[in-house]
RNA sequence: GGGCGGUUAGCUCAGCCGGUCAGAGCGCCUGCCUUACAAGCAGGAGGUCCCCAGUUCGAGCCUGGGACCGCCCACCA
C-alpha cells in the first residue's frame, strides 16, 4: 500500500481503520486530573434508539471540529457522550412493536412494559454510537451516559425533590394540551399549529326569562355540554341589559349566566361567546376570572362524560354529529358555514390536541428564569448568532408554568407517594404501609435539563465535575433553544450555582435541496451515512460545515464533493512531497522567495482559521482551508518549486509546510490528515493526539508581494495566449524589465524565453502589475493588433471613469483623502499602461 | 396579529465600517494526459445585486415604501 500506487484517496478503505486507531488510543477519554485548561462539550444526547440524521451529522461535525481544534492546541478535551431515554419517542416505538405482536402496553402491564423497553434499548440502542464513530467524532465513548442510568436517575429525583421542597413544583388541575394519541399531556412546546377547515355552527341559547335568544358560534358544538356561561363584551350595545340575565343551555336542563368580559370581541361572530373552561384555554382563563367551574364534557379517553347526559360514552367526533342533529331538531341551529382556522396538533403523535382539565405537576418558572436571563444579559453565557439571543430572552421574559408530568410509563417516575390525604415527596419511598406512588413520569426535558452536570457525576463533587464543568460550548439546532437550552441554563444555575456552558452555538437547519424540510415522512430526508459511504466522512464533514451558516440552508451535494476533492488534493499533494523529499526533520529552511511566501501564507491561513473557529464561522473556516490548500499550496507553491532540486533545505521546508498544513486541516478533515501525518518523517504518534507548537517564521510581506507579481504575470501571459490562440505549450521569446530574481519562476510557469538586451520591437505588449511583458516572437501580428486594440479600449474606458470621478468636485472635496489618492494612483497607472501599448 | 431572517451568476451561497465588491464552488465553453492528482490542470463566458423612491461626491451595502419566500412566537369563538 505504498504511496506510489495510490493515486487517489480512498476514504471507504482508510477511514474505518483510522477511526479504530483513535478509539483504541484512549485520546477521547481524558484524565480529569491532568491539569491544564480543559475544554469540554456535552453532546446533545440523541434518542437511545435513534439513528444518525443530517442534524446529528452537522452538529457532530461542528462539535468534533471544536474538540479537535482545542486538543491540537494542547487543551485536555472531553466531549461528553450519552443518550437520552426520550420518553415519548421510545415508548411509542415499543408500543408499535407490541402492536405488531398483537398485544398492547395495557395488556402486558406497566412492569413488563418497562422491562420490554429496557430490552428494546439493549437491542436497538447503540446504533448511533457506531455512526458517530464512523463520522470520526472524538466523543468520550468510554464514559457513556444514559438519562435513565441509576446515577443519573438519582440526580433527576434529587432535583425534583429540591424544587418541590422549595415550593416551585406543585400539583394542580389545569387545562393541558391532551394528546389523545399518546394518552398524555404534552407541553406547549410540543404542540404545533396546523390550518384546518371546520364547520362553524351558530347555536341559539334561549333566554330563560322571556323571549329572545343569544346566538353563539363554535366549531366544537359537542363542548357546549360543558358550557358554564355566555360572555359578551361589556361595551357591546347589542347586549346592553343582557348581562346578569340567564340562558338555557340547549339539550340540557342547565341554566347559564350571561357575563361580561373584555376578552370577547365585538366585531367577531355574533359578539357572544360560549364559555367552556373545561375545553378551551381562553375560556379557562375567563372562567377563573369569574369564579366559574370548569366542567369536563369530554374525558381523557376521548369519550363524552356523564355530564353529557344522553351523549355520555360517545366518542367526541360522534357526539359532535349527534349534538348538531339534536340542535337542528330543536330548531336551535341558526347557521353552518365552513371555517378555516389554525388548531393545535401534537408534535409527537400528530393528533389534534384536545384541551382537557387534568391533574398535573407544574414547575413555576419565573424564579428560575431570572438568573438565566441575567446570565445571558451580562454575557456569562453567549448565544450565537445574536438573533437567537433575542428569541431566548423574549421567551424567558414571558415564561409560563412548565407542565412536567407525562402520563407515560417510560421515564423517571415522579417521586411522590400518596396515602389518603397525605402526600410524600422524597428520593426514597416513604416508610409505612399503604402508600401509592404517583404513576406519572417526568417530561423528558426535565431530565435532559441536567445533562451538562448530571453526566459529570453531580450531585457528587467528582473530579470530572471539577475539571469539565462548566462546559465550554453547547451546539444545537435552534429548535430546542427553549425546550432544552434555556432549561439547562436555569437548572444549571439553580443546582450548581454556575452556568452550564459559556457559548451556545445554534447551527443551521439543513433543508432538502428543494427547500422543504428534510423529513422521513415527506421522503425528503438524505441519509448522512450514504454520503459518508459515497464521499467519505471527511468530505461529509467538510461539506456540511461549508454549507452551514447563521440561517437555514439548502443541502447541496456539491459541497460534499468539494470536501472529497479537498481530501484527494491534500492526499496527492502529500504524495508529491513525500515521494520526493529526503527523510529529514521538518523545519522551515527554504531559502527561495516562494518558500518564504508559502510559510507566510500558512501563517495567515492559520490565523484566519483560528479567528473563524472562535467566531463559530465554520463555513468560512472550511473554505479558508480549501482556498489555502488549492489556491496557494497546490496551484502555486508546488508548481513554483518544480524543477528545483529536493535538497535537504527544500525537503525540510516542504515537510514542515506539509506537516503544519495537515495539523491545521485536521479539525475539519481528520481522517486524511491523520493518514498522511503518519507518513511525514519526524512525526510521532497520532495527529489527533498531537499538540501544535506555534508556527515558526512569520508573515513576510516582501515575499508575498514578489510572488504576487509572479502570479499576476503568469496569469496575464496565460490569459493572453488563450485569447490570442497561441498554444499554451509554445515557448515565446519575451522581454520583461524589472523582474530581477523572479525571472526564472516567471520564465518556467509562463513558458517564456526571457531575453535581455535585445532591442527588437515587441510584437505585443502585456501590461501587468506595473511591468510590461513584451513578446518578441511567436505571435500572429494581426491577432496581436486586435488584442492590443481591445486592451486599449478597456484602458481608455477605465481612464475615462477615473477622470470623471476625479473631475467631480464633490468627490475630491468630500471623499477621504486616501480614497482620492488611490484613485489618482490608479489613473496614473492606467495611463502608463496605455502609454506602453 | 407580533417578531426575526432572506431575495446577488444557470444552481447553492460569500460579500466586514458605504469607496478594487461585483465574488467562490458546482455547472457551462475552450485548450491541455505539463514527470502529485483527468475525481486533474490552464483559460474563459455568465449578474438590472427583487422593485420604487430617498440620503450621499459615491449605494448589494444606509433610510422609507412595496412585492415575494422562509422561520419563530401568538390558541379571536
Amino acid at each position: 500500500m505504498s504511496l506510489e500506487d495510490r493515486t487517489r484517496w480512498e476514504p471507504a478503505e482508510a477511514e474505518p481503520r483510522i477511526a479504530e486507531r483513535w478509539i483504541a488510543s484512549g485520546i477521547n477519554h481524558p484524565d480529569p486530573d491532568v491539569g491544564g485548561e480543559p475544554f469540554s462539550i456535552a453532546v446533545p444526547p440523541p434518542n437511545v434508539t435513534g439513528a444518525l440524521h443530517m442534524g446529528h451529522a452537522l452538529n457532530g461535525s461542528v462539535q468534533d471540529a471544536l474538540i479537535r481544534f482545542h486538543r491540537l492546541r494542547g487543551r485536555p478535551t472531553k466531549w461528553i457522550f450519552g443518550t437520552d431515554h426520550a420518553g415519548i419517542a421510545t415508548q411509542s416505538q415499543v408500543e408499535k412493536a407490541l402492536a405488531r405482536e398483537g398485544t398492547s402496553r395495557q395488556e402486558v402491564g406497566r412492569e413488563e412494559f418497562v422491562r420490554r423497553t429496557w430490552a428494546w434499548r439493549e437491542e436497538h440502542g447503540g446504533i448511533i454510537t457506531g455512526q458517530f464513530k464512523r463520522l470520526g467524532c472524538s466523543l468520550d465513548y468510554d464514559d457513556e451516559r444514559f438519562t435513565m442510568d441509576e446515577r443519573y436517575a438519582r440526580a433527576v429525583l434529587e432535583v425534583f425533590v429540591a424544587l418541590y421542597e422549595k415550593g416551585l413544583i406543585h400539583r394542580d388541575t389545569y387545562l393541558v394540551n391532551w394528546d389523545p394519541g399518546l394518552g398524555s399531556a404534552v407541553s406547549d412546546l410540543e404542540v404545533e399549529d396546523r390550518e384546518v377547515t371546520d364547520t362553524l355552527y351558530s347555536i341559539a341559547y334561549p333566554l330563560v326569562d322571556g323571549d329572545g335568544e343569544v346566538v353563539v358560534a363554535t366549531v366544537r358544538p359537542e363542548t357546549m355540554l360543558g358550557d358554564v356561561a355566555v360572555a359578551v363584551n361589556p361595551h357591546d350595545e347589542r347586549y346592553a341589559g343582557m348581562v346578569g340575565r340567564e340562558v338555557r343551555l340547549p339539550l340540557t336542563d342547565r341554566v347559564l349566566p350571561i357575563i361580561a368580559d373584555e376578552y370577547v370581541k365585538t366585531d367577531f361572530g355574533t359578539g357572544a361567546l360560549k364559555i367552556t373552561p373545561g375545553h378551551d384555554p381562553n375560556d379557562f382563563e375567563i372562567g377563573r376570572r369569574h369564579g366559574l367551574d370548569a366542567l369536563t364534557a369530554i374525558g381523557e379517553d376521548g369519550r363524552m362524560t356523564e355530564l353529557a347526559g344522553r351523549f355520555a360514552g360517545l366518542p367526541a367526533a360522534e357526539a359532535q354529529q349527534a349534538v348538531v342533529d339534536a340542535l337542528r331538531e330543536e330548531g336551535l341551529l341558526r347557521a353552518e358555514e365552513p371555517y378555516t382556522h389554525v388548531v393545535p396538533f401534537s408534535h409527537r403523535s400528530g393528533e389534534r390536541i384536545e384541551p382537557l382539565i387534568s391533574l398535573q405537576w407544574f414547575c413555576r418558572m419565573e424564579e428560575l428564569a431570572q438568573p438565566a436571563i441575567d446570565a445571558v444579559r451580562d454575557g456569562r453565557v453567549r448565544i450565537h448568532p445574536p438573533s437567537q439571543e433575542k428569541r431566548y430572552l423574549d421567551w424567558l421574559a414571558e415564561i409560563r408554568p412548565w407542565c412536567i408530568s407525562r402520563q407515560l410509563w417510560w421515564g423517571h417516575q415522579i417521586p411522590v407517594w400518596y396515602r389518603g390525604e397525605e402526600t410524600y415527596c422524597g428520593i426514597e419511598p416513604p416508610e409505612g404501609e399503604g402508600w401509592e406512588r404517583d404513576p406519572d413520569v417526568l417530561d423528558t426535558w426535565f431530565s435532559s435539563g441536567l445533562w451538562p452536570f448530571a453526566t459529570l457525576g453531580w450531585p457528587e463533587a467528582t473530579p470530572e465535575l471539577g475539571a469539565f464543568y462548566p462546559t465550554d460550548v453547547l451546539s444545537t439546532a435552534r429548535d430546542i433553544l427553549f425546550l432544552w437550552v434555556a432549561r439547562m441554563v436555569m437548572l444549571g444555575l439553580e443546582f450548581t450555582g454556575d452556568i452550564p456552558f459559556r457559548d451556545v452555538y445554534c447551527h443551521s437547519v439543513i433543508q432538502a435541496p428543494d427547500g422543504r424540510r428534510m423529513s422521513k415522512s415527506l421522503g425528503t430526508g438524505i441519509d448522512p451515512l450514504e454520503l459518508i459511504e459515497q464521499h467519505g466522512a471527511d468530505a461529509t464533514r467538510f461539506g456540511l460545515l461549508a454549507m452551514s451558516s447563521t440561517q437555514d440552508v439548502r443541502f447541496s451535494e456539491e459541497k460534499i464533493a468539494q470536501g472529497a476533492a479537498l481530501a484527494n488534493k491534500l492526499f496527492n499533494a502529500s504524495r508529491f512531497v513525500l515521494l520526493r523529499a529526503q527523510p529529514v526533520e521538518p523545519r522551515p529552511m527554504g531559502g527561495q522567495v516562494e518558500d518564504r511566501w508559502i510559510l507566510s501564507r500558512l501563517h495567515r491561513a492559520r490565523a484566519a482559521f483560528e479567528e473563524q473557529i472562535a467566531a463559530f464561522d465554520f463555513s468560512k473556516a472550511a473554505f479558508g482551508l480549501y482556498d489555502f490548500v488549492y489556491g496557494e499550496l497546490c496551484d502555486w507553491y508546488l508548481e513554483l518549486l518544480k524543477g528545483r532540486e529536493f535538497d535537504e533545505a527544500l525537503s525540510a521546508h516542504l515537510l514542515y509546510v506539509l506537516r503544519e498544513t495537515l495539523a491545521l486541516c485536521h479539525p475539519i478533515i481528520p481522517f486524511v490528515t491523520e493518514e498522511l501525518w503518519q507518513q511525514v518523517p519526524g512525526t510521532h504518534g497520532l495527529l489527533a493526539a498531537h499538540t501544535m507548537p506555534p508556527l515558526e517564521g512569520a508573515v513576510d510581506e516582501a515575499a508575498e508581494r514578489e510572488v504576487e507579481t509572479v502570479i499576476a504575470v503568469v496569469q496575464a501571459v496565460r490569459s493572453w495566449r488563450d485569447a490570442s490562440k497561441v498554444p499554451p505549450g509554445e515557448r515565446l521569446e519575451a522581454r520583461v524589465d524589472g523582474l530581477d530574481g523572479l525571472a526564472a519562476l516567471v520564465s518556467r510557469l509562463a513558458r517564456l524565453e526571457l531575453v535581455g538586451g535585445d532591442s527588437r520591437e515587441p510584437v505585443a505588449t502585456i501590461p501587468v502589475a506595473g511591468l510590461q511583458v513584451e513578446l518578441l516572437t511567436g505571435v500572429d501580428p494581426q491577432e496581436a493588433a486586435r488584442k492590443a486594440a481591445a486592451e486599449r479600449a478597456r484602458l481608455e474606458s477605465e481612464i475615462k471613469r477615473a477622470e470623471g470621478k476625479l473631475a467631480n468636485q464633490g468627490f475630491v472635496a468630500k471623499a477621504p483623502e486616501a480614497v482620492v489618492a488611490a484613485e489618482r494612483e490608479k489613473l496614473e497607472r492606467l495611463r502608463e499602461e496605455l502609454e506602453a501599448l
